[in-house]
DNA sequence: GTAGCCTTGAAG
DNA sequence: CTTCAAGGCTAC
C-alpha cells in the first residue's frame, strides 16, 4: 500500500471496499465511549440461532386516568438467528435511568457504494403507545431476525446486561451496536458519553484509484475482502472478516425522538429477521421485478376499490397486519393455524370492535375493522383460506408478491404460508376517537416502521446532485438555469442528499444543462438551486464561505464532504468515519453543537454532520489523496445563511426556487418549518387545507407529554434481563418517567454488544440507556442495534420480558400517536366514528411505512430507521430483509425523484388514510368526499408550487399502490420464512404480538 | 481527540 | 497552471 494506513487509530482491518460498500460488511467498528467505555470494544455477539420460539403477550392498559401495563412473556422457544456481529452500528438513545440523562447512540449505515440487492430481510418494527386516554390493550410480539444470515438486531436492554454472549460474530451481521455508558463518570452535564459505532457503510471508494494495488491493503476491495489496514481504519474487530455489518436498527415508526423520548420506552423494537432464503419467497411475490427500482407498475392512481384493495388488503386485516388479536381468540389461533385464518380475520374486527367500543365483539364481521378495508370483505374468502401467518408481521409488510401480481394472489400466496401466528388486533375504542375520555383500546401487534415524520431536517440543503468536484458555489455556469431552478425549488429545503436522480431533476428541470457524470452541469443547477445568486461582485461561493459552519458556526473553510463546513467538521467527520468511531450522546441527542460546545458531544457534532448535508461517501474508502470527488453531494446552505441578510438573496431563491425541494424527513423534531423564510411564498401556494394538515402533523410525532405519559405506562418488567433484544428497546420497569429529552430519534439505549451480562460496563450502559426509569431499573433501551453483538441470553431476546413490554409500548405509542393525529385532521374529525377505526385499521401500516420512507428520502441507498440509523439493502439482504426494503428503497427513490416536500407528505398521508375502497364504510361517500378534498388540495398546491411539474400530483397519487405493495411486500417475506420453518425471531415476535402466551 | 495547516492529485 | 476537495501531519 502505498498509502498510509489510516489514522494511528487505526481500526482494524475494515471490511473490504469491494463490494457494495466495503464499510459496511466487514468493517470494524469501533466503540468509543468517551467517557467510559472502554470496555466498548467491539465485540460482536451474536444471537444464538435458536429456535425457540418466544410467544408474550403484553398487555396495557391505560385508562385516562391512571394507566396500568403488563406485560408478560412467556417464552417457548424462538430462534433467533445470530446476527451478525460485527460492528454494525445502530444508535440507539436511551435515558440512563440513574443519570436521567439520555444516551443516543448513533450508527452510521454507510451505504455502499455499489448496490445491493438481494437482501432479505424485514425489519419491523412495532411501537404503541398508551395515552391516557388511551386504554391499549395489546399484545406484541416481535420477530427478530429470522434467516440464516445473521440477525443483527437487537436491543438490549436489560438490566443486567443484555450482552449475552456476545459470540460472535458472524459475519455479517448487521450491527447493531450497543454502545457504552457512561457511567457515574459521566458528569452530569458532561456525561457525554459517547459510543461509537458507526457504520460506515458509505464510504466511498474512488473509482479511479490507482491504488489498487496497493489496495490491496487499502482495502480496496471489491467483494468481500477488505482492506484493513490501510484503508480506513476500522476497528477491527472483525474486521474484515467477519464482523457482521452494522447493525441497523429498524425503528419503527417511532420517531427517534419519540424512541428516545420515550420513556416508557425508549425501546425501539426492530425486528430483523434474516433469511437467506426468504428472498425466494418473496422474490416469488415479486414477480414485477424483484428490484423494485423504479417501480413501474402503476396501479391505477385513483383509489379504487380494485386497487386499492390490493394494496390495502394489508391493511385490512389487522390479522395479516399483525395486530395483536385481542380475546381468546387469540388462543385460538395460535393453536390452529388453520382456524388462525378465519379467526384473523373475524378476530381482528372483534378485537376492534370491542376497543374501538363502537363495535360489539358481536358484530364483528360488521365492523369496518372485520373487514379491513376494501376488498377484504369482497376477498375475504380468500384470505380465510390462506392463514395468515405473521399476520402483525404481514400487516406491517404485506405485499403482493409482486407488483404485478394480484394482490389477491399475493395475499394468497402469503397467507398460504400460514403462519401460525394469529394476526394482531387492533382496536381502537370508538370513544377515544371522539374523545379522550373514553379509552382507546389498542392492540397492534406490530408495526413496521418507525414513523419519523420529523421530517423536516434543519438544514437547508441545496440539492446538488452535483458532483462534489465541482462546488457547489462554484459559478453558475448556466444563468438561465439558475433562474429557473430557482422558481421551482421549494424554498426551504433541498434535498438533503442529492441522489442521482434528484440531479436528474435538477437537470431536467434546468433545460440545457445536464447533470453531468462530473457533475458540471449538476453544479450548475447546485448553484442555481442552492446558491443565490452572488450579489454584485460576490461570489455565491464566496458568501457561503463567509457565512458560519452549518454544524458549529465556525468560519467555514471549504466545501466538505458535500457541504460547506469548517475546517475542525471536516476533520471530526473524516475521523469519526474513518476510525469508524460510535458517539454516543447519553444527554439525548440534544447537545447543542456550537464553536464553544462542539468538543463536548461528538455523537451530536456527528448526527448534525449528517443532518447537515455530509456525506459518508465522501470519505474515501482508500484514503487516496487530491483529486475530485465523484460522489455525489448535497450541498446545504448553512442555515446561518437562510434569513441571514447576506443569505436573503439566496434564501429567496431557494425559497421561490426551484427544483430544490424541501428536504426530506429529517431529523429530529424539527417540524418543518412551517414557515420560514420562504414563508410568504408558501402561504400562497399552500392550500389552507394543507396548512390544516400540517398544523397536526406534530401530533405524528412525540412530545414532551408523550413521553412522560409514555413513561407512566411503562413501568413495567422489572426485570431485565441481559438479553439484548434485537432491534427492541426495552423500557425501564420503572415507569418513571422519561425525562428524556431526547427528541432525538436515537433514543434507544444502546449497549454494547460486547459487553456481556455481568460486565460492568454493561451494567452502566444499561443505566444509561435506560431512559425510562429512574428507578434503578437500568434498563437500556435495546438498542436496535443490531450488532450482532447482541447478546441474548438465551440467544432469544424476545424471551426478555421486557422485550415483550417493550415492544407493546412502541406498538401503543406508536397507535395512540397515529390515533391521535388522525382525529386531529380536518378531514377526519368529521368521519363516523366507525368509519375513522375502520380507515384507520386499513391504513395503519402505510402511514407508518410512508412516513419511514419519507424521512429516508435524504439518505439515497438506505432506508432511515431511526435518526443517524440505516439499513442499507446489503444489510438487509443479510438480514434477509432485502425484499422489503427494496421496495421501500425504490419507493424512497420514486419519493426522491419526485421531489416529494412536507407538504405534499402530509397531504398524501391524509389521502392513504382516507382511502374509502373499502366496503366496509358506513358512510363512503362522506369518506370520499373527504379524500377527494385532499386530493384538490394536494394537486392544487403541486401545481402551484411545482408549476414545471404538472404530472407531479398523478406521479404521487401512483406512488401510493408501490407504498401499499409495500406493505404487503413485508406480509410476504414474514408468510414465507414462517413457511420455511425458520424459527426465526419473527415467528417469536408474531408469537409474542399475539399474545397468547 | 481536536483542529489548523500541509500535501496530494484529478479536473479544468 | 490553477482550483479545490480529500487525506495527512502534528501541536495542542
Amino acid at each position: 500500500m502505498s498509502e498510509q494506513n489510516g489514522p494511528s487509530e487505526g481500526p482494524g482491518p475494515g471490511p473490504g471496499p469491494g463490494g457494495p460498500g466495503w464499510w459496511p460488511a466487514s468493517q470494524s467498528w469501533k466503540t468509543n465511549s468517551c467517557t467510559a467505555a472502554s470496555s466498548s470494544s467491539t465485540s460482536s455477539s451474536t444471537i444464538p440461532d435458536s429456535s425457540a420460539s418466544v410467544s408474550a403477550s403484553c398487555t396495557t392498559t391505560t385508562s385516562s386516568l391512571a394507566t396500568t401495563t403488563s406485560a408478560t412473556s412467556s417464552t417457548s422457544c424462538c430462534s433467533s438467528t445470530p446476527s451478525g456481529n460485527g460492528p454494525s452500528g445502530t444508535i440507539t438513545a436511551a435515558r440512563s435511568s440513574e443519570t436521567g440523562k439520555n444516551v443516543s447512540v448513533t450508527t452510521i449505515n454507510v451505504p455502499p457504494n455499489q448496490d445491493m440487492h438481494d437482501g432479505k430481510g424485514i425489519c419491523k418494527y412495532l411501537t404503541g403507545q398508551n395515552g391516557v386516554t388511551v386504554s391499549v390493550v395489546s399484545s406484541c410480539g416481535s420477530v427478530l431476525g429470522c434467516g440464516n444470515a445473521n440477525v443483527a438486531s437487537t436491543t438490549a436492554i436489560g438490566p443486567t446486561g443484555t450482552t449475552g454472549g456476545s459470540t460472535g460474530t458472524q459475519s455479517i451481521g448487521i450491527g447493531v451496536n450497543v454502545l457504552s455508558q457512561n457511567t457515574a463518570d459521566d458528569d452530569a452535564e458532561d456525561s457525554d458519553v459517547e459510543i461509537s459505532k458507526i457504520d460506515f457503510r458509505g464510504v466511498n471508494l474512488r473509482t479511479k484509484k490507482k491504488r489498487d494495488v496497493s489496495g490491496s491493503q487499502s482495502g480496496e476491495k471489491i467483494g468481500d475482502a477488505e482492506v484493513e489496514d490501510g484503508n480506513v481504519c476500522y476497528d477491527g474487530n472483525d474486521a474484515s472478516q467477519q464482523q457482521p455489518e452494522r447493525p441497523m436498527s429498524w425503528e419503527g415508526e417511532l420517531s427517534d425522538q419519540e424512541m428516545s423520548s420515550n420513556t416508557i420506552t425508549n425501546q425501539k423494537m426492530f425486528v430483523l429477521s434474516q433469511d437467506t432464503h426468504e428472498d425466494t419467497s418473496m422474490e416469488g411475490v415479486q414477480v414485477c421485478g424483484p428490484s423494485p427500482g423504479p417501480m413501474e407498475q402503476k396501479f391505477p392512481i385513483k383509489l379504487e376499490p380494485d386497487f386499492q384493495s390490493n394494496p390495502r388488503f394489508t391493511f385490512g386485516s389487522f390479522h395479516e397486519t399483525g395486530l395483536p388479536l385481542v380475546h381468546g381468540q387469540q388462543i385460538q389461533q395460535q393453536r390452529n393455524i388453520e382456524n388462525l385464518e378465519q379467526t384473523q380475520q373475524n378476530d381482528l374486527p372483534l378485537l376492534v370492535g370491542k376497543l374501538l367500543g363502537g363495535y360489539n365483539s358481536s358484530t364483528p364481521n360488521h365492523s369496518p375493522v372485520l373487514n379491513p378495508r376494501h376488498h377484504l370483505t369482497k376477498h375475504s374468502h380468500t384470505r380465510s383460506q390462506v392463514p395468515s401467518p405473521d399476520s402483525a408481521i404481514h400487516s406491517a409488510y404485506s405485499v403482493f408478491s409482486s407488483p404485478t401480481q394480484s394482490p389477491h394472489a399475493a395475499r394468497h400466496s402469503a397467507l398460504g404460508t400460514g403462519s401460525p401466528v394469529p394476526s394482531s388486533s387492533l382496536s381502537l375504542s370508538r370513544h377515544s376517537f371522539n374523545n379522550s375520555t373514553s379509552s382507546l383500546s389498542l392492540s397492534l401487534s406490530h408495526s413496521l416502521s418507525r414513523n419519523n415524520s420529523d421530517a423536516s431536517s434543519s438544514c437547508y440543503s441545496y440539492g446538488s446532485l452535483s458532483p462534489p468536484t465541482h462546488s457547489p458555489v462554484q459559478q453558475p455556469r448556466h444563468p438561465q438555469h439558475h433562474q429557473h431552478q430557482v422558481a421551482q425549488g421549494s424554498p426551504l429545503h433541498l434535498p438533503a442528499t442529492a441522489s442521482p436522480v434528484i440531479a436528474h431533476h435538477y437537470s431536467s428541470s434546468a433545460p440545457g444543462s445536464e447533470l453531468s457524470p462530473e457533475g458540471h452541469t449538476a453544479t450548475d443547477d447546485q448553484e442555481d438551486c442552492r446558491i443565490p445568486s452572488a450579489p454584485s461582485g460576490i461570489s455565491t461561493r464566496q458568501q457561503l464561505i463567509n457565512s458560519p459552519c452549518p454544524i458549529c458556526g465556525d468560519k467555514i473553510s471549504g466545501f466538505h464532504y458535500g457541504i460547506f463546513s469548517c475546517e475542525s467538521c471536516k476533520g471530526f467527520f473524516k475521523r469519526t468515519v474513518q476510525n469508524r468511531k460510535n458517539y454516543v450522546c447519553l444527554r439525548g441527542a440534544g447537545c447543542p453543537v456550537t464553536v464553544a460546545t462542539r468538543k463536548k458531544c461528538p455523537a451530536c457534532r456527528f448526527d448534525k454532520c449528517l443532518n447537515m448535508g455530509m456525506k459518508l461517501e465522501a470519505i474515501r474508502e482508500d484514503r487516496t489523496r487530491g483529486g475530485r470527488s465523484t460522489y455525489q453531494c448535497t450541498y446545504t446552505l448553512p442555515a446561518s445563511l437562510v434569513g441571514s441578510p447576506a443569505s436573503n438573496i439566496a434564501n429567496d431563491k431557494l425559497t421561490t426556487g426551484g427544483n430544490c425541494s424541501p428536504a426530506p424527513a429529517g431529523n429530529e423534531h424539527h417540524y418543518p418549518p412551517r414557515h420560514h423564510s420562504n414563508h410568504s411564498h408558501k402561504v400562497q401556494v399552500v392550500p389552507q387545507l394543507l396548512q390544516d394538515i400540517m398544523d397536526v402533523e406534530h401530533l405524528w410525532h412525540y412530545n414532551d407529554n408523550d413521553r412522560m405519559t409514555g413513561i407512566q405506562n411503562a413501568g413495567m418488567n422489572p426485570t431485565r434481563n441481559n438479553d439484548t433484544i434485537p432491534l427492541l428497546g426495552v423500557r425501564s420497569s420503572g415507569g418513571s418517567g422519561l425525562e428524556n429529552d431526547n427528541t432525538d430519534s436515537s433514543v434507544e439505549c444502546s449497549s454494547n454488544g460486547t459487553t456481556g451480562n455481568g460486565n460492568p460496563s454493561n451494567r452502566r450502559d444499561d443505566r444509561s440507556c435506560s431512559s425510562v426509569s429512574n428507578v434503578g431499573n437500568e434498563q437500556c433501551a435495546a438498542s436496535i442495534s443490531s450488532n450482532s453483538q447482541i447478546n441474548n441470553t438465551n440467544g432469544n431476546p424476545t424471551q426478555h420480558p421486557d422485550f415483550l413490554s417493550n415492544l407493546c409500548n412502541i406498538a401503543d405509542h406508536r397507535l395512540y400517536k397515529i390515533v391521535k393525529w388522525c382525529k386531529s385532521l380536518p378531514l377526519f374529525k368529521n368521519i363516523s366514528i366507525d368509519d375513522q377505526i375502520c380507515l384507520l385499521i386499513n391504513s395503519w401500516c402505510e402511514l407508518l411505512l410512508f412516513s419511514c420512507c419519507f424521512r429516508s428520502m435524504s439518505t439515497p441507498g438506505e432506508i432511515r430507521v431511526s435518526l443517524g440509523k440505516s439499513i442499507t439493502l446489503e444489510q438487509a439482504r443479510q438480514l434477509g430483509l432485502a425484499t422489503c426494503i427494496e421496495r421501500m428503497l425504490a419507493f424512497t427513490n420514486n419519493l426522491r425523484r419526485l421531489r416529494v416536500d412536507q407538504y405534499e407528505y402530509v397531504a398524501m398521508k391524509v389521502i392513504v388514510l382516507l382511502t374509502s375502497d373499502t366496503s366496509e364504510l358506513k358512510e363512503p361517500e362522506k369518506v370520499r368526499a373527504s379524500q377527494e378534498k385532499a386530493l384538490q388540495a394536494l394537486q392544487q398546491y403541486t401545481i402551484g408550487r411545482y408549476p414545471e411539474m404538472p404530472a407531479k400530483f398523478g406521479e404521487l397519487l401512483l406512488r401510493i399502490p408501490d407504498l401499499q405493495r409495500t406493505c404487503q411486500a413485508g406480509k410476504e417475506l414474514l408468510s414465507a420464512k414462517r413457511a420455511e420453518g425458520e424459527g426465526s425471531s419473527f415467528n417469536l415476535l408474531m408469537e409474542l404480538l399475539r399474545g397468547d402466551h
